[in-house]
DNA sequence: CAGTGAGCGAGCTTCCGCTTGACTT
């Protein structure tokens, strides 16, 4: 008789493609993520009794698990077949004791493989294993640790901050770096250093060199006396070229992308946030028509490796052979993999080389083209030989000074050909032709001030790359780690840079202060280090967990009892008097952002949006104020406090500015050259300016 | 490019890590 399997995977989109590659006697389904964890409602982990976690069936998942179960049943046979990490594996787990517990004759088998290619998937089917149970401890062991960290230290901050705050092992680390950055940039000061350009000539030729040593030092010139001194000494003698050097260097092709270097490549060359990179990957990763069959373009966007199978190698090596031979290695280059990588997928690339981005033009829109592009470049260049340059640099000698002139051209291209949307821009500098000894004409000399600039703030990308470094967060999270330090008003965006408020900092202080431990990079370090033993020496998860947690209870009971609340102390005082009663009213952070609160509470209830600008429509008294699609989607706009008598909307966030020349108010607008400007929006005025005071944040 | 319009101030919040849809007004 015919046997039936059930495979298991994870993603949908990954359960058709193998589902095409097995063949008639396999069904393939998703569970889509984990189906069983700890409930949301209480921490759910018994202290008393060795920590033990009391697992239920995830909210709006029971369908799926139903469905998971029904066609177990009918099959007869499983295999489970979610991702080779940690997490997979804890999924697989939980996936058998479901479905022994509706089945107990089901024969369940686990099988992993890597890549999603015909021959893994094969292979792994016809050699399946059981569930290694130390991983699925190791994963048990990091949920409670999670939940013991996130659901002692949240109600702490509820009882003295403000309602609905959340602390963690990940998003409160994350926190502290983007405060401790922006106290270095707060006591930054800027220091002046003079540079200086030499404008020289040789019969018709024009020559500009910069000054880069002095007395055989490289310089370091700290005020204007400093270089007016050095001018002078230079004033009437003859600069004579005393160097003309060549130096050839390799630039290798970088490696495929993994998560965090396609968040961060997307976010400094494409200006994407983290979240916007991922939700346009998923879109590309589930596939779009093409020729009338739905096409998968690249492989799973969620990867913290950047290997690469020998299918997608073959293949990539088969193309250039047809398309750029010159530049096509001898043998395959390789990438190694981070030690601390689960490396369950191979890295982001484009499933089908022969799909260039050119060719995909006119089937994506305009995100995704830009976002294919970078993930096709950079993968075909990491399959191309290096690139070689060469940089000519001219020495210009005038007493103790060398002033030098240097020009960087392509001897090789080499990985370069294919690259266009990634490439750097490069300044071309025109170099004359001079040689050894030859003596030139001082023209004339420029010196100029900077300051320097010190620490900037983080960025998407740079977060991503300081968390992934230090091996906090996994490759789905790295987006949503972001998105909830916004939600909680912990941090703002501004022109990209994410800043913190003084919610953000209190609350770091706070927790670096109260629980210096558990914030530090080094806490995660040391629980992946405790996850390794129990994952390969087959330590007891319990124990591990009991000699963080007594210590670190001790101090959440004590902070309870000794530290006092701070609660109302964020309210600001504000000039609005309420209507009602009369009193000031405060500036509050609601559920759903700021409002205005009447002082006089409880006994005055009186509440309002915050006025932002006067509404400029003739003969109106409103306000302008925040306003929000119903059900609080959509992006934010502005319009009058006295809709629907006024009608009147902004796109544009109103400053507390008025224009000089027609009293509207200005708004903030972003221009992609300039940065910030503040304009008016009155459609009869012109008035622009670029924005150079610090305002309210 | 068009079009967009509560609520919050009492209750019941929160973690990290897997994964995608979405009851109706």
């Amino acid at each position: 008789m015919k046997v039936h399997t059930l495979l298991i995977v994870e993603s949908p989109a990954k359960a058709s493609t193998i589902e095409r590659y097995l063949g008639p006697g396999y069904t393939v389904s998703a569970s889509m993520g984990h189906l069983i964890d700890l409930p949301k409602s209480r921490i759910a982990i018994d202290e008393k009794n060795n920590f033990e976690p009391e697992y239920i069936t995830v909210r709006g998942k029971a369908k799926i698990l139903k469905d998971l179960q029904s066609k177990a049943n009918k099959a007869g046979h499983v295999l489970l077949a979610s991702d080779n990490d940690r997490e997979g594996e804890a999924i697989a787990y939980h996936l058998r004791n479901s479905l022994i517990k509706k089945n107990e004759n089901l024969e369940i088998e686990r099988i992993i493989f890597n890549e999603i290619t015909p021959a893994a998937i094969k292979e792994a089917v016809a050699k399946p294993i059981g569930i290694n149970e130390r991983k699925v401890n190791a994963q048990k062991a990091r949920r409670v640790l999670d939940r013991l960290v996130g659901y002692n230290l949240s109600p702490l901050l509820w009882s003295k901050v403000k309602n609905g705050l959340s602390a963690g092992r990940v998003q409160s680390v994350a926190l502290r770096l983007i405060c401790e950055r922006e106290k270095e940039v707060e006591s930054f000061i800027p220091d002046e250093y003079w540079s200086l350009d030499g404008e020289f000539k040789k019969g018709k030729t024009n020559i500009a060199a910069q000054l880069v040593l002095y007395k055989d030092k490289k310089i370091d010139i700290k005020d204007e006396a400093e270089i007016n001194r050095i001018i002078e000494e230079l004033k009437g003698v003859e600069p004579v070229v005393s160097a003309v050097k060549g130096v050839e260097k390799q630039l290798k092709p970088k490696a495929p992308f993994t998560t965090s270097t396609l968040q961060q490549t997307a976010a400094n060359r494409l200006g994407f946030t983290s979240r916007k990179t991922m939700q346009i990957a998923q879109q590309l990763y589930e596939g779009i028509n093409i020729d009338s069959s739905r096409v998968g373009l690249i492989t799973y966007m969620r990867t913290d490796s950047t290997r690469i199978s020998d299918m997608a190698i073959g293949e990539v090596r088969e193309w250039l052979e047809a398309n750029h031979p010159d530049e096509l290695p001898e043998t395959p280059n390789t990438y190694s993999v981070k030690k601390s990588a689960q490396d369950a997928h191979e890295a982001i690339r484009p499933t089908y080389i022969r799909y260039t981005p050119e060719e995909m033009k006119k089937h994506l829109n305009k995100d995704q083209i830009k976002l294919y592009t970078i993930i096709w470049e950079r993968f075909v260049s990491c399959q191309m030989i290096n690139a070689k340059t060469l940089t000519t640099s001219i020495d210009i000698k005038i007493n103790d000074a060398i002033f030098r002139i240097s020009s960087t051209k392509y001897l090789v291209k080499g990985f370069q050909t294919v690259i266009k949307m990634l490439k750097s821009k490069e300044k071309t500098v025109k170099i004359p032709t001079l040689k050894e000894g030859d003596s030139l004409e001082v023209e004339e000399f420029n010196a100029n001030q900077h300051f320097t600039t010190g620490p900037s703030r983080f960025t998407d990308a740079s977060i991503v790359k300081m968390l992934e470094e230090n091996g906090i967060g996994r490759p789905s999270t790295y987006a949503p780690i972001i998105s909830v330090l916004l939600d909680r008003y912990y941090v703002v965006r501004r022109n990209k840079q994410l800043q913190p408020t003084t919610l953000g900092k209190i609350i770091s202080d706070m927790l670096s202060t109260q629980f210096p431990n558990v914030v530090s990079q080094e806490f995660t370090a040391e629980m992946e280090q405790n996850l390794d033993r129990v994952e390969e020496e087959g330590v007891e998860w319990h124990q591990m967990i009991g000699k963080f947690y007594a210590p670190f209870k001790k101090q959440v009971d004590h902070v309870n009892e000794t530290l006092e609340s701070i609660k109302g102390v964020l309210d600001e005082p504000t000039d609005e008097v309420c209507e009602k009663c009369g009193s000031p009213m405060v500036k509050k952070l609601g559920r759903f952002g700021f409002f205005l609160a009447c002082s006089g509470f409880p006994d005055c209830r009186n509440t309002k949006a915050v006025p932002l600008a006067d509404c400029p429509k003739e003969g109106c008294d409103g306000k302008i104020v925040a306003r929000r699609k119903a059900g609080g989607k959509g992006k934010e706009f502005y319009g009058c406090s006295n809709y629907p008598e006024c009608e009147f909307i902004s796109h544009f966030k109103p400053t507390s500015s008025k224009c000089p020349k027609c009293g509207y108010f200005l708004v903030e607008k972003n221009d992609k050259k300039i940065g910030t400007v503040k304009s008016c929006i009155n459609p009869d005025c012109d008035f622009l300016h670029t924005h150079e005071d610090s305002d309210e944040g």
